[in-house]
DNA sequence: AACGTGACAAGGC
DNA sequence: AGCCTTGCCACGT
């Protein structure tokens, strides 16, 4: 929050953010890679907590590379996330989002 | 200026 | 599948 931070790491991570289509999800490591960040997933995270109200940028499009949204389950934040998502048509099914159905580039849950 | 923390991730057990 | 450790790096104390 505040400040601004670094000379563009964060807007270069909210931007990359932007550029994740409506109805689709991407996670904090492929966003990081996008981003030119390779490896620092956790810097996303934090940028997104940076992220000032009415950016109009999509936060809720990202989740973990475990499917799920990197909130508590039940908390406000979580609810706000799950709602966001399934008003785009995004269904968590267990919990879990289908990163081969709704990831964005597909390039993720490589193994 | 050092230290602990965090909307992560990958690897070991 | 779950828990712990390590790597990452900007931030607030």
């Amino acid at each position: 929050m505040k400040k601004s931070g670094p000379p563009g790491t964060y807007e270069i991570i909210w931007e990359t953010v932007r550029l994740i289509p409506r109805g689709r999800v991407a996670s904090y490591g492929q966003v990081a890679v996008e981003a030119g960040l390779p490896g620092q997933a956790r810097l996303v995270g934090y940028a997104l907590h940076a992220l000032p109200p009415s950016s109009g940028v999509p936060w809720h499009r990202v989740i973990n590379s475990q499917g799920k949204i990197s909130f508590p389950p039940g908390s406000p934040a979580y609810s706000r996330q799950r709602l966001l998502l399934q008003r785009e048509g995004i269904v968590l099914e267990d919990g879990k989002i289908d990163m081969k159905r709704y990831g964005w580039l597909r390039k993720m849950h490589i193994r």
